[in-house]
DNA sequence: ATCCATAGGTGTCTTCATGACACTTATGGA
DNA sequence: TCCATAAGTGTCATGAAGACACCTATGGAT
């Protein structure tokens, strides 16, 4: 017995869509973008920002497709999460999700856009309720987000293009919920041979002022080496 | 416009399916179990044990459900590793799958039925040709267990439930692909609480023989220090 | 009974990464 | 000129990890 004719292209009747975890800083602190329900099911509680695949897309390109749709933004760094099956997991009929993550610039975001779909940036740790199984879908994202911080410059597509360290260490300390101190967290950054320091300085928060620094990509693929 | 709207249930056309990445360990080697492909696409190239998923069916139970139809096996351990959804990835129509490794331990295998199936254990360092992108799928579990291994217990679903170091280090030789040096591999197992060393001992392999030891669960649960 | 072949088992040293810790410096505004 | 404030700097102690060589227990051969 072939395995394939258990099931034909008649019998199966589920969904696949996509959801993205947005993540962005601000603040401080690391958040998650949500869109209020105006419609049952679970009217009225947030949810991530999600939609089905086209038949000839990529699931990649979907999950693209979906958040520009809602914010306008391309060319945003985003990363598969998981796949979430559980057969009831929506009420509305049987669908299969795709998560990724996504992690966006806020000050290059059109704010206004966010609003018109009913969107609304919360902190990860003051989430409100969310609908279906999202919660665990926003948890899953955190904590590969936290993992892979640590070893992977991905965390930089939530500064931009020229930063102080000051600032890199503020996003680390909200991203991995914790404070790390400064002495130790300049040390390993200057084992990382892709920062670069500029003779500019960021004057906007402290008297003094913050040397800026940037991201060499051409140095960090010749030398991977990445650990904060 | 919602993004609900743009897609309804008669509209996608994507079948979903899970294809298992059966991973065993045989003659100090990892080795990954593939099925010969009798018929069109891909004839006579060999892939990973797949099948689709039925309508009310959790994706981790399909994942079992069509690994127990072709090994008889069940309890397995089994961890999803990521969907492939390139639209082109099946000339047959758009699927997207979900890959799951599994580990199982060759020992209880039936090793008739498999063939029965004409499924055969390949090492993983020299695979035969793979239909579709099955290749991936194989690296992208390879790169997840080498990841996982050195931090979680998992390595141990490979192995009978009494085993001896030098067995463990060779499974661990195996999967990373490199060789240990058995003083600080002992020593950093001497670290996890969760081994207990029996008052057995193993004479299959050596004149001398080798302790058994056992992994403690619970032990486990408590502390889950755990590297390798 | 002795010898031998073989895999199992054991400690130390050096190097390096990490965490803890406190003071000086540059600057703008009062 | 002073002050408030964030930026920036170095050392020490601890622990993990890699490199490294010899003894031991046993079964089988003689």
């Amino acid at each position: 017995m072939r395995i394939e004719s258990l099931f034909d292209q008649q019998t199966q009747q589920i969904k696949i869509a996509v959801d993205c975890i947005i993540f962005g800083f601000n603040n401080n602190r690391l958040e998650c973008l949500l869109i209020h329900r105006g419609a049952e099911p679970q009217k009225g509680k947030w949810s991530l920002i999600g939609g089905f695949i086209g038949n000839d897309e990529d699931l990649d390109e979907a999950a693209n497709r979906v958040l520009f749709n809602l914010s306008g933004l391309e060319n945003v760094y985003m990363e598969q999460v998981k796949a979430f099956g559980k057969a009831n997991r929506d009420p509305r009929g049987r669908t299969i999700s795709i998560s990724y993550t996504a992690l966006i610039l806020r000050s290059e975001y059109d704010d206004d856009r966010i609003e018109e779909h009913g969107a609304k940036w919360f902190p990860v740790d003051n989430l409100p309720e969310l609908a279906f199984d999202h919660v665990s879908m926003v948890h899953s994202a955190i904590t590969r987000l936290r993992r892979r911080v640590r070893n992977t410059p991905i965390a930089l597509n939530l500064l931009p293009e020229k930063f102080t360290i000051p600032q890199l260490q503020a996003l680390y300390e909200g991203i991995l919920n914790e404070s790390l101190d400064k002495r130790n967290f300049r040390r390993k950054l200057n084992q990382i041979s892709a920062f670069v320091k500029l003779d500019e300085k960021d004057m906007s928060a402290s008297r003094r002022g913050a040397f800026l620094y940037t991201f060499d990509q051409d140095r960090y693929n010749h030398d991977q080496y990445f650990n904060l």
